[in-house]
DNA sequence: GGACCACTTGAAGAGCCATTCATGTGTTCA
DNA sequence: TGAACACATGAATGGCTCTTCAAGTGGTCC
């Protein structure tokens, strides 16, 4: 994807939001905006984890933690797989790590309130 | 701690979480959680827009586009400058915009079902 | 079989959040 | 000055969501 001027694209952002759904990216996006289920995705990026153990590591009910998991898994985002009386549960694929990363990065950029170019002004578009 | 190291990374995504703090992560993604907001910021991509004007874009109310700019204003996600009668509001940074493109990106392509390299242990799923 | 473990599921309650309605503030123009 | 415009603000409402408590299901081992 390219950076600084994208001068000549054609399909804005808006349009791409309509088409795959504003209310679809904002479910999954929702999926990141609690520090439960951001706890969970990011002990899980460092690999799978079975139920109790993630709810201990994120330091939360074993109740509460499942409920999450179920919404993360009817989102796509986790996985989970039984194996004896465990059931080990995974992040989806390599995008959804990418997701949280860029999130991440995004975040402790805005956080430290750097700025590099304003949006506002550059290109014309009328 | 580290300063600002990127190539080297020893440090687990779940600690630049508490680092950051998970609850201010949450908070900043919550902005892109929600259809209307995913809009206001969708249409500020493509160039600076007076209240009413932006309001009108993305089909809703002028007072709750409002209360919503207010949100995003208070993240520091977008900026409003005022110009004769009206206020001009724009995004705050390349970043806003960067963070939204790969929000987009990746859930169109969550959405497909697409799916590259199992971030982790290979498995069979329900 | 029965005790036990790991996890899920359902219901209920508290808190939060987005919208609406009504009103308030600031600005331009006649 | 007053009317009209552009936008913000406050309160109230309805809906949604996260958590907790209390069962329920499936699996293992003796």
């Amino acid at each position: 994807m390219g950076h600084g001027a994208d001068a000549k694209n054609t399909t804005t952002a808006r349009e791409r939001l309509e088409t795959v759904g504003a209310a679809d990216v904002a479910a999954t996006l929702q999926a990141l905006a609690t520090p439960s289920r951001l706890r969970i995705l990011a002990r899980l990026q460092e690999g799978p984890c079975a139920a109790t153990e993630l709810a201990d590591a994120v330091g939360m009910e074993q109740s509460a933690c499942s409920h999450q998991l179920r919404l993360l898994r009817n989102l796509g985002l986790v996985t989970g797989e039984r194996r004896g009386r465990s059931i080990i549960y995974a992040l989806y694929d390599n995008h959804v790590a990418e997701l949280l990363e860029q999130a991440l990065y995004h975040v402790e950029h805005l956080r430290v309130g750097l700025r590099d170019t304003p949006a506002s002004a550059p290109t014309a578009v009328t």
